[in-house]
DNA sequence: CGGGTAAATGCTCATTTTGAGCATATATCG
DNA sequence: CGATATATGCTCAAAATGAGCATTTACCCG
């Protein structure tokens, strides 16, 4: 038998939210400056400790975000705790924390919002600043070439053949060697590789090829927000959360590959839209778009009555 | 600015398991006496507060595990942070807190296993004791007609015809009458969705028509782990964590038909199981199966390498 | 004003992937 | 031996997917 109430362990626990958007074509992150950072790593998520104050983790996060950056946020999604700072195999680990062995814990959280008005301090960014190999839009990134040669380095550096090996496969698992592609879906993975390989900053990286890093953990944080989201677009019709009210089909593509980092077809892009529907015609037309007028449609709420998963299962091919 | 380390909150943090295992064609949980609590809820998953001693979250999981029920764990992911006791709308919810305004977290876990060997004064008990609902092996389960009766019940009782529609809404999402049929992975929001009709008796109902109660908020953690798994089967080979080396795939089949709860077409399910490359045959075959004797299989791990998403797509279908 | 360029749309077609079933093989049981 | 039960092989139609070709309708440029 045991309590069914666990007994005092006093953890610090913090909020911090990956806050999503998308203009003009480019995925944005708000982030926020984090003094006390080493040299590089002064950008972060909007975060801070949960209060006894706040009802709930989530309303504590709110508050937060809104004090920090004067965003309210719509779609909110719990997305990891990340506990153990110091976990990595590579030792280095992420600033200390003088705590005296008391834990340190992170709710991490995804948010998504339409405006993208820079409040107070805190700042839109590609998040394509934080992940540059994850941008697939125009073509395999050249950096990947030097990144990759780096990662086979540091295989081949493995202290026995097992290792090497296990080294190898993830390489190809996770950057798309093998005989499957590339996944768009695995960004954490992909970031802890090269965490772990030593090739970011946060892991002592002296160069930030691998992408711009971040205060502590977050760019961790990040990683696990965009392969959430990446991930969920397919099943579930949250994209809309990042549209305005009415849109056209051309500019709802380009969200979806910026976010994805991969191109689509777009007449198929186009069919599966439909024929999944989820958005409706306005009888309102947009010439703003070059081209011959686009339709401006809106998203059918009504799909989430209807279809068990809806949402915009992504091909995996490449086209204009 | 703001400071890169939360200040101290010192909330209670508790980590809790849901560890799973399927043995003899049943879905089972592994559940611990818990003392201290109401009439009939004195079951619930193994767990303990975070420790200082704990390296990482997970392993203060682990020994937890181990030192209530003797398991030791496989396969463990994380699956939810739970914060707010008392945020149901109804009000009611579990059992209070008496820590002052203090937040008591949980982190819950889903572990998947093999053996199942009662150990200490843990028990084995089939998941379909706490959901009797979700089971629809053997066609929609008779109670399902009470219990939906009572939700109908409850959607008519809203203050108002907003209300209304919103709660019916969400019994045909979640239940299965619109046009959608029924969405094996949703377990946790028809679960909810029986909290705030106070149709459990977490939430106060006098009968458990709606499955056994747990301590705490054990079912709902219990519940966010059949959804986990119910979704996670359809794209990682995650069913093989909880099958023995070798076995046939007849066995394989029952054994994801437990986990979803749905039937699924036999010939279809070994031809899925054959073009993803999950499995390879060994030599011998098992007479043990009644008919004509079945070639014995094993988990090809290759797959892992290969493939983008192996799992096992579940059709909706049913049949024999 | 006519041609060039850029989207937006409409449709077609070959492949794959599903969902369902029929038929056969090979044990055990009474 | 015949009934029964599961394992396995194969077929077929319908639906979903991946790639393109062809048209429509703006704007821009000289």
């Amino acid at each position: 038998m045991r309590e069914a109430e666990p007994r005092a362990a006093a953890p610090l626990v913090g909020l911090a939210a990956a806050i999503l958007a998308a203009t003009l074509d480019e995925p944005r992150v708000l982030t926020v400056p984090v003094a006390g950072q080493p040299e590089g790593r002064g950008e972060g998520l909007p975060a801070g400790p949960l209060e006894p104050a706040h009802p709930t983790l989530e309303r504590g996060l709110r508050a937060w975000v809104e004090r920090q950056t004067g965003q309210s946020l719509g779609y909110v999604e719990q997305l990891y705790t990340f506990g153990d700072r110091n976990r990595r195999p590579g030792g280095e680990g992420a600033g200390g924390k003088g705590n005296g062995g008391q834990h340190a814990l992170s709710v991490a959280y995804l948010a998504l919002v339409r405006e993208a008005r820079p409040a107070a301090d805190s700042a839109w960014q590609s998040w394509y600043r934080y992940f540059p190999y994850e941008d697939r839009r125009a073509g395999r990134p050249p950096s990947l070439d030097a990144l990759t040669a780096r990662l086979e380095a540091w295989a081949e550096a493995a202290p026995n053949p097992e290792e090497r090996r296990r080294r190898g496969d993830r390489i190809g698992l996770t950057f798309g060697a093998a005989g499957s592609g590339w996944n768009e879906e695995r960004v954490l993975e992909r970031y802890e590789l090269l965490f772990e390989a030593g090739l970011v900053p946060e892991a002592g990286a002296p160069d930030s090829l691998a992408g711009q890093a971040m205060a502590v953990d977050h760019r961790r944080m990040l990683a696990t927000a965009l392969g959430r989201l990446r991930g969920k677009i397919k099943y579930r019709p949250v994209v809309f959360e990042l549209m305005p009210p009415v849109f056209t089909l051309g500019q709802l593509q380009r969200v979806v590959e910026a976010l994805s980092g991969i191109l689509l077809h777009k007449q198929n892009f186009r069919r599966l839209v439909a024929q999944q529907g989820l958005v409706e015609e306005t009888d309102a037309v947009t010439a703003e778009t070059g081209g011959r007028p686009a339709r401006l449609m809106r998203f059918r709420r009504e799909v989430l009555l209807e279809r068990p998963a809806p949402g915009l299962r992504l091909p995996s091919s490449r086209a204009g």
